[in-house]
RNA sequence: GCCCGAAUGGCGGAAUAGGUAGACGCAAGGGACUUAAAAUCCCUCGAAGGCAACUUCGUACCGGUUCGAUUCCGGUUUCGGGCACCA
């Protein structure tokens, strides 16, 4: 055993070992318990980032553990490799994506490895493989076949400079990244999959997932948004509409409908449109309306605007008429692309009422008045149900809301002009995409037949890899050797569909591919699913909370249906851990705009007391602006190259930090002193494991007869074994099971080696030690573990046991407050009783004080804890 | 704008189920070793007062419940994630 830690010496030996051994590749085994532990597959963007590094780090040390614990743990990786990044850079560099993603896939699994994770890379899958896709494909066609998947006109921001669809990401306030042309909403035909015909399992199953952040969980619930209201239906006013048809808007609250004072309907609606037919002014405010964002953040914070129709329909309860409004902030698409606006008990139309001059009509006032009516400040008693009663409303006043809602949908049902109705906030997810690095949907026009799915022979579709996009339109579309086919119905001359799909499609399967990865007969082997799946434990960004994991949940769903796999959810436990994040520096530049320096060029004054008084910029000595801390980016240039510290820590250390800076669900703060300490930390066990092992073999004596010291040090050990092991186990907060082991290293460190049992109990402190580290840094335990003694590898190892009897105290210190302030510790032997402990308390010389002359009115003990007197 | 989180010393963070606020680590200050540096070791380390024992204040802000609140409840501020074509 080499005396210094040589980090890089000690991480190929052990990693050489495991691939020797092919240490973490798995098989179905039914005589022993699986464990699937997925980390979410990265985008193969180049490098890996410090998110990957800590990502992969949380979910390679729960594999380790739970390899420990005797499962047969199964951690594969692979390659979320379709997406947008990859065709900027064929744009840039003028590279074909796919050469450009395999490329970085090579470099990134180089850098996995160094990592030490403990992959089963017999598994690795690519998602641009067509033995990939063609599954997708295949899975495609079964469902457009059954109908989830349909086609319908979608929304999208068309650049008309580029003549392309732009990703909201690509539309910088209002115009497109690269054009800067102002964008455009277009409708175009797009395929959608019919998640709303799971919505209610969706929401309804989220209560069997325990293992999920109840965070998430409520987020998904919100975004699915079930509802109860009704449809209301609007006759057309014949004489100012022109024709007589009927508006329908869905309300969950129809027990405001005695309030509504206008209809809103989108720029797309179809009264809005025979509006427009007539009025230069109408067709004028819609092309605006048809310059915006599709994103509904900008939606919702852009000015609310609107304009007159000039028509008006009827209400179907007071026969009133109403005016049709076209608004900027009702969208088309979702629901009926019309709302009733009733601005006396909804924030939004108040404030459009209020800009517009449109009446506004109270119908509810609080039971006993507490918040009088008025017209210039907007009263919230949509969000108080309870306490408020119906007025002005006239056969429906003085009802309480329950009531109200239902006289009114009965009345509006028994009219034909409404319906009570469930529905959901979430929509239809459309998938084509009009880009070239994707799955290709597997859809073939055909003047006669129609839309033909390509026929499970003819799969996979294959995408050309030798393309070089150019940032105008599909290129796909612009290539008749790969959109010119034959309808494989009738034979007649047809095109292929050249939209590819989603990426989220890619990543909504992934997991269940990993069962039986290299399987060319089908989409998963049914065994190896059953065996495997659902995922035990899920570890991904909480960036993802909704969109990702709701589209997955769904897939799963369709799989089950499918027959393809045997449950209905597919992560039973989700871990969603934290950004990681850095200081920020900058200079302001003559433009406005601030110049980025990278933390490493920096240097940071402090003042006597460790506080940052200001930065340098260690090229030119001048101050630099601090811009708090961010999460890593390239805008920001706060990015550290894990690359770097791997070279120079090792990838022990680097994984130590990452653990040991937070606990995984809260963001990390990059520090280089913080990498510096988990550093120095390893090296103290190394010189510690190497002066013990150097004192020649230890004699093995049973821990009897110890004395007080050697009680106490074994309880240290112990103790850490117990605290550790349910820091990991129940929370995953490995940063306070790492700071048992630090502590229990300061004891070890401090213990005598005198005699043969003092040597046997610091063989006992270091085994443990690198047991409960094995999982975190599990290069350094490897060799440590060999060293002190074993021929077996620490990764087969079982996790350590406290011994109970180790931690039996004979004594205990309490606390004893006097009215709930601290005033003194006490103490008392383990067995003592309640008089007794009370006893000891009272007599407490400090306590004595602070009760003289006051009546002692309570004693409350907490046993082992504290004793609290309650005087006055 | 809407939904979901977070806020504790100079810093990262800790505090089973309402019971000692600041575990563990970093930084800083002092000291030892050394020709010197690095490495290592020892001591101090929330604020204020006090020689000390100890006292008062202190977990973003305002209020409440409780013998006792970082923890529970109501309200506010700031920061972060998501908002359906970034992944």
């Amino acid at each position: 055993m080499h005396e210094q830690y040589q980090p890089g010496a000690v991480e190929s030996q052990a990693q050489e070992f495991w691939a020797q051994n092919k240490s973490f590749e798995v098989k179905e085994d039914s005589s022993k318990e699986p464990f699937y532990c997925l980390s979410m597959f990265p985008y193969p963007s180049g490098r890996l980032h410090m998110g990957h590094v800590r990502n992969y780090t949380i979910g390679d040390v729960i594999s380790r553990y739970q390899r420990m614990l005797g499962k047969n743990v199964m951690q594969p990786m692979g390659w979320d490799a379709f997406g947008m990044p990859a065709e900027n850079a064929a744009i840039q560099n003028k590279v074909a994506p796919a050469a450009w993603t395999y490329q970085n896939i090579d470099y990134m699994k180089k850098q996995f490895n160094q990592l030490g994770l403990a992959l089963d890379w017999s598994r690795e899958l690519a998602t641009c493989k067509p033995d990939y896709y063609r599954w997708e494909q295949w899975l495609f066609t079964r469902l457009y076949q059954k109908g989830i998947i349909y086609q319908k006109k979608g929304t999208v921001n068309w650049d008309p400079v580029d003549n392309t669809v732009l990703a909201n990401e690509q539309v910088i306030e209002g115009r497109g990244w690269r054009s800067g042309a102002l964008v455009e909403k277009r409708e175009i035909p797009m395929y959608y999959f019919k998640i709303t015909a799971y919505a209610e399992e969706l929401l309804a199953d989220l209560d069997k997932l325990d293992g999920w952040p109840e965070q998430v969980k409520t987020m998904q619930r919100n975004w699915i948004g079930k509802s109860f209201g009704a449809d209301i239906v609007f006759d057309y006013d014949k004489d100012s509409v022109g024709i007589d048809g009927q508006l329908k808007v869905y309300s969950t609250r129809p027990d405001t409908l005695m309030g509504a004072t206008y209809v809103a309907v989108a720029a797309e609606h179809p009264l809005a449109q025979r509006a427009a037919e007539s009025s230069p002014e109408v067709a004028a405010f819609i092309k605006e309306c048809q310059t915006a964002s599709t994103a509904e953040a900008d939606m919702a914070t852009m000015e609310k605007k609107g304009l007159a129709t000039g028509q008006f329909v009827i209400h179907p309860l007071t026969g009133e008429k109403l005016a049709v409004y076209v608004a900027n902030y009702v969208l088309w698409g979702y629901g009926e692309g019309a709302v009733m606006a009733v601005p006396a008990h909804d924030e939004r139309d108040f404030e459009f009422a209020n800009q517009y001059g449109l009446p506004i009509k109270q119908v509810y006032r609080s039971t006993d008045d507490s918040l009088p009516f008025n017209d210039k400040e907007w009263q919230d008693w949509y969000a108080d149900k309870d306490n408020v009663l119906t007025v002005n409303s006239g056969t429906y006043d003085n009802q309480p809301f329950q009531a109200a809602f239902d006289a009114i949908v009965a009345d509006l049902e028994a009219k034909a002009h409404g319906k009570r109705k469930t529905q959901f906030r979430l929509r239809d997810w459309g998938i084509s995409r009009q880009r070239y690095w994707g799955c290709p949907i597997p859809i073939i026009h055909c003047p006669g037949c129609g839309d033909v799915p390509v026929p499970e022979d003819q799969l996979p579709v294959v995408l050309p890899e030798n393309v070089i996009p150019d940032g105008s339109g599909n290129p796909l579309a612009k290539m008749p050797e790969f959109y010119e086919c034959q309808c494989p119905k009738c034979g007649a001359d047809a095109r292929r569909e050249t939209d590819t799909m989603d990426t989220f499609v890619e990543s909504s399967w992934y997991y269940a591919r990993y069962a039986s990865a290299k399987l060319d007969t089908g989409l998963v082997d049914k065994q190896a699913a059953d065996y495997w799946l659902p995922v035990n434990q899920y570890i991904g960004g909480i960036e993802h909370a909704i969109l990702h994991l709701l589209y997955a949940r769904f897939f799963h769903k369709l799989m089950r249906d499918e027959g393809l796999i045997g449950s209905d959810e597919p992560f039973t436990n989700l871990l969603t851990q934290g950004m990681v994040v850095a200081d920020t520096f900058y200079r302001m530049q003559p433009n406005g705009g601030r110049l980025w320096f990278n933390p490493e060029e920096v240097e940071v004054e402090l003042d006597a007391k460790g506080k940052a008084l200001g930065a340098t910029l260690k090229a030119d000595g001048q101050p630099v602006q601090i811009g708090g801390t961010e999460k890593m980016s390239k805008s920001k240039n706060n990015g550290v190259d894990p690359q770097v510290m791997i070279d120079q820590y090792g990838a022990d250390t680097c994984r130590l930090f990452m653990m040991f800076a937070a606990p995984p669900e809260m963001s990390l703060e990059w520090s280089d002193s913080g990498i510096e300490g988990a550093s120095r930390f390893l090296r103290r066990v190394w010189r510690l494991a190497h002066k013990h092992v150097s004192a020649g073999p230890v004699n093995r004596v049973a821990p009897d007869n110890l004395s007080a010291e050697q009680k106490e040090l074994r309880r240290g050990i112990h103790a850490a074994i117990e605290h550790a092991s349910r820091d990991i186990s129940q929370h995953h907060k490995f940063n306070t099971a790492i700071a048992q082991v630090m502590t229990l290293m300061n004891t070890l460190e401090k213990a005598p080696t005198e005699t043969d049992l003092d040597r046997s109990l610091l063989q006992e402190g270091l085994e443990s030690v690198c047991l409960l580290l094995s999982p975190i840094a599990p290069h350094i335990s490897h060799v440590i573990w060999q060293q002190l003694g074993h021929n077996t590898p620490i990764i087969d190892e079982q996790w350590p046991v406290a011994d109970a009897a180790a931690l039996v105290q004979d004594s205990l210190q309490l606390v004893v407050q006097v009215n709930g302030k601290l005033r003194g510790h006490i103490e008392v032997p383990a067995s003592a009783s309640r008089e007794e402990v009370e006893a000891s308390a009272r007599s407490n010389e400090n306590v004595l004080r602070h009760i003289e002359g006051q009546t002692i009115r309570k004693v409350i003990v907490v046993p082992g804890k504290l004793v609290n007197i309650v005087a006055n």
